[in-house]
DNA sequence: TAACCGTGGCT
DNA sequence: TAGCCAAGGTT
């Protein structure tokens, strides 16, 4: 393999490819992107880009897809319409609107930020990069993005979609994330002073529907012409990754109390780590071992003739894959240790889908109660 | 720096 | 199927 890279490092610098310039590039993408833009719910075609939408579509498309980011933003802005109607909102009603699209210290941070956006900035966002980058949930990225399709600042965010894309023009060999900062200037020569906002989002268009991790179509492509990886063939494998780790496996078993009246029974997590602050199916600790009924029992959040419910659910983590057992009991609906509050809350099934239950946690309740 | 932090679609 | 990957940020 290291041999392979350097054969393609040689003749990379051998044949002296055309280089992509910052001009031709920029103008030729625009006119691609004048032409090919797609459509999107925060996308403005034409007049002034409302700073609160670009940040709300932002904060929810960070490593987050196109088609699962639409309909949470949506649903946000008929609720939120304006960052002081969010900040207002109370924090379970924002995490619960986020629920299933993952990663939910974003929503925790969104909600923060809102806050000290309409408390301490008399609802305006602040119009430069260092001054988004201050606030919470706002990183190198989307500190850019916002600066340049809000306030058509010249900045150039780089997210996934440029790095293959700058990647590529320029025959980027080291694998990432070590040539992340050499990718980030390289991002940088590209840029026009004029018409930033565009540019970032014809850049991120580009990697999202031509530039694509497999199988680039370099043939409409409207880079092509410059692209060293396309002249060099080797477009498709690059950027080139450095081997990821392994997912370890975690077992748990989740203890599934239903109430003969339709109520399931949840309690809340700590509202740092995993799943901060969202509901859960009470569940014995996750460990790397086998736990035993006998011992998880102990964590069961009511007393019940706990039968085990066939099957395994799995659910895949960032970094850990967790294989749950369900136990299920019916409890009546008079009975005294179901009304503790430690041990959670009872929430009627039909408003399940209006609470702040991850979606592993639906993937859960919906096995537990699959079978009879 | 590297680990932590969700989910779902695609191949 | 199992891995890859997505408009990353925080600690």
């Amino acid at each position: 393999m290291a041999r392979a890279r350097g054969a393609a490092l040689a003749v990379a610098e051998g044949q002296r490819t055309p280089q992509a310039s910052p001009p031709n590039t920029a103008e030729a993408l625009l006119r691609w992107y004048d032409r090919e833009a797609r459509v999107l719910p925060w996308r403005v075609r034409r007049g002034r880009q409302d700073p609160y939408r670009v940040w709300l579509s932002e904060i929810m498309l960070q490593q987050t897809t196109v088609k699962a980011v639409i309909p949470y933003y949506m649903a946000f802005l008929v609720r939120w319409p304006d960052v002081v109607s969010l900040a207002a909102a109370p924090l379970d009603d924002v995490l619960a609107a986020w629920a299933g699209l993952g990663y939910y210290r974003r929503a925790r941070n969104l909600h923060n930020c809102a806050r000290i956006v309409a408390r301490e900035q008399g609802g305006r966002f602040p119009d430069s990069e260092d001054a988004l980058r201050a606030l919470p949930g706002i990183g190198p990225y989307t500190a850019a993005a916002i600066a340049a399709i809000a306030f058509e600042r010249k900045a150039t965010p780089v997210d996934g979609n440029v790095e293959r894309v700058v990647a590529r023009l320029f025959a980027v060999q080291e694998p990432l994330p070590a040539c992340k900062a050499e990718l980030k200037q390289l991002a940088r020569t590209l840029t026009p002073a004029a018409r930033s906002g565009d540019h970032a989002q014809a850049m991120m268009d580009l990697g999202a529907t031509i530039c694509t991790p497999k199988r680039p179509s370099c043939e409409r492509c409207p880079l092509s012409h410059g692209c060293r990886a396309r002249a060099l063939g080797i477009a498709d494998g690059l950027p080139r990754r450095s081997a990821k780790p392994e997912r370890p496996v975690r077992r748990g078993i989740a203890f599934l109390a239903l109430r003969e009246d339709g109520h399931v029974l949840l309690r809340k997590r700590p509202e740092t780590g995993l799943l901060g602050g969202m509901l859960e199916v009470p569940s014995s600790e996750w460990r790397e071992t086998d736990v035993s009924f006998q011992k998880a029992a102990q964590s069961a959040p009511v007393r019940g003739n706990w039968t085990a419910v066939p099957g395994v659910v799995v659910h895949v983590f960032t970094h850990f894959r967790l294989e749950m057992q369900v136990y299920r009991t019916v409890v009546e609906v008079t009975s005294k240790g179901a009304r503790d509050p430690k041990k959670g809350q009872w929430v009627a099934r039909r408003n399940l889908d209006r609470v702040a239950l991850p979606s592993v946690m639906r993937k859960i309740i919906a096995h537990g109660l699959r079978t009879k």
